[in-house]
DNA sequence: AATGATTGTTTATTATAACGCACATATGTA
DNA sequence: TACATATGTGCGTTATAATAAACAATCATT
């Protein structure tokens, strides 16, 4: 979806013009000039976020019914053309799959850590836990006081609000599957 | 949802910083100034549609991510609070309930009708459909050369590609519900 | 401490979004 | 025909979004 523009314009003037209003009721209604609604209509503005909340809100309808973005059903991701989070050198990298997202309450890494190499986090957010499964490799953690060691398969699950250290002590990559979740 | 410009700011903060990016490779990634990141950021901007879609575009994050609309899982609403489309003197009234949405295919409406009023339409775009169910009344249809009436409590569907009329011949106000479907 | 690198903020300038008003073009009314 | 009302567009002005560059603050390494 190219030209986010054009693509407002289409989908203000549909609203407007199925409800058949015009410029003047329009901008009376919403608050913006019937002027500055012809120019988005057109495509030839570029408006600002408030003056679209206008639009919106004085319409009643959501945001996204202006942007009018698709919700592909299904959403592929290729880890390859993710660009990393590196870290230690290159030797610790955090692939981000599926992005922050303020709706949902979760995102999901894959996470590649080079044979020793070691890496510390700050702790989170209470109530932030995360979600470690182990695809290839042996991690070692310390979780605050805690010290543990989880195969190849296995998963765990803990309370973030503590450091907490990666490290690999063998002599292969290890791969992982991590899942944050924030309350 | 009040101030979308402090929403998106902490929205963005959020992105940034889980991804451990600074504002200047930030910047780099999206396209704009790391100045703007910040004011955006700290909510101090009123970014337009074009800088929003460099930052999503970017960030490979979708749209609503940064506005963070909250998508109310069930939505009330009060036919009071909805100020109609009038026409025939304010004999012909179109409450729309569930207003066009470019990402569905369909709008829905209440109409009012009162005695001896009469509406007529012009023809849509083919392919677009209508769904008539009348609540209370009788009324009286004319869609292209053919007449019929339709008793309280039937519906309708017919092809919206030709002018249709509809008229209240009784002496109670006619109250339908309409569904726009547009292929 | 001193140096350097990287972070986010502030400032000055340019580009343009938004407004109000005037204009033009219908579409109907007496 | 002339008049009236409502439509959308163009123009000049003002407010401000966006940029680049300078600045300040933080941290690391020697």
């Amino acid at each position: 979806m190219e030209n986010i523009q054009k693509n407002i314009g289409v989908n203000l003037k549909n609203i407007r013009k199925t409800r058949g209003y015009s410029l003047d009721t329009t901008a009376e209604i919403t608050g913006v000039s019937k002027a500055m609604l012809g120019q988005i209509e057109r495509g030839e503005s570029n408006p600002t976020v408030t003056t679209l909340w206008k639009i919106a809100s004085g319409l009643q309808v959501s945001f996204s019914s202006l942007i009018s973005e698709k919700p592909s059903d299904v959403l592929h991701v290729d880890l390859t053309k993710i660009s990393p989070i590196v870290e230690c050198n290159g030797d610790y990298r955090v692939y981000p799959i599926f992005p922050f997202d303020p709706r949902k309450k979760f995102e999901l890494f894959i996470v590649e850590i080079e044979p020793d190499c070691q890496h510390t986090a700050d702790k989170h957010n209470d109530g932030v836990e995360e979600y470690v499964t182990v695809m290839n490799g042996k991690l070692d953690m310390y979780i605050g006081d805690q010290q543990l060691q989880i195969q190849q398969g296995n998963s765990i699950r803990f309370l973030a609000n503590k450091t907490h250290t990666y490290k690999n002590s063998g002599d292969e990559v290890i791969r992982l599957q991590l899942v944050m979740y924030y309350p």
